[in-house]
DNA sequence: CTTCTAATTTAGAATAATTCCAAAACTGGC
DNA sequence: GCCAGTTTTGGAATTATTCTAAATTAGAAG
């Protein structure tokens, strides 16, 4: 297998988020970051490091997926409950979720706006605004 | 225990779903719609309806939490992995979730706005929007 | 008021996603 | 190369939830 010459942003990404570039990192980085951007779960990340023959553990890809988030590499998404998605897209934007195929789709933040945002309960600031349009296949007619 | 003279509305309610008004579902409606509007995990009012010696198994107020979900008497929202919070308010409005305590609170429909909603993907059709408004407890300063 | 049937409830086992654990392997600095 | 501190690992443990088959119950009918 070809661990070789990780893609330098990628080396970089994880130097400036002060976590240790090591083999199992960097390959689900380049996983994660090196195609178009996308919402995966731990299984099936998991998934594609083994059939990409990387051996790495369930418990290191459910680390790594948080580590990353921690550090801002990665967001998580909540749309189903016992299931978490990551997504690869940091920028600012939103959801659609379609209920009956389990399908994640990205709306860019520019694409929708939310208006008169109320204060905040007391003692607490906002970390993020997450807009899920939760959608299902039409029903035939 | 007192399982006598439901509150009229809530057999009524019952009913108006299809759904028979047995001992569990008509006890488990009480508490959940007799007092102020509320957010409930099935553990919760698992608890609550030990708590008031009303015999009920677990699997029975998942069910009933589900088919009151199914009938629009609750809605399930989903803002962690791992747990389903369902909501006796039904009118729309949207939700400050904190991410520090847990703590999941309203915010009426009216006091927040989300407008130029792009279309729903083909072949499918916008069920529900859902804005969550993740907070955390302030930074000591 | 009984009887019957289908709907409902139940305890407990089963499942699924995730986290925990202590031991083994690795990384980076010297 | 050697060491100390990080990471990774397999497997067990945990948590929330669903499933299952048997027992109970509600409501209709007689």
């Amino acid at each position: 297998m070809d661990i070789a010459s990780p893609t330098p942003s990628i080396l970089a990404r994880l130097r400036g988020a002060g976590l240790r570039p090591t083999r199992q990192r960097l390959a689900l980085a380049r996983l994660l970051f090196d195609g178009a951007e996308r919402h995966v779960t731990a299984e099936q990340l998991h998934g594609e490091a083994t059939a990409a023959s990387i051996p790495v553990s369930l418990a290191t890809v459910y680390n790594t997926l948080h580590q990353f988030t921690g550090a801002g590499l990665l967001r998580e998404v909540v749309v189903e409950p016992g299931r978490s998605y990551f997504d690869t897209n940091i920028d600012d934007h939103h959801h659609f979720f379609c209920e009956s195929s389990g399908m994640l789709q990205d709306i860019p933040g520019a694409s929708l706006s939310v208006s008169q945002l109320p204060r905040a309960p007391a003692g607490t600031e906002i970390s993020r605004v997450d807009v899920i349009i939760r959608v299902r296949r039409q029903i035939a007619r």
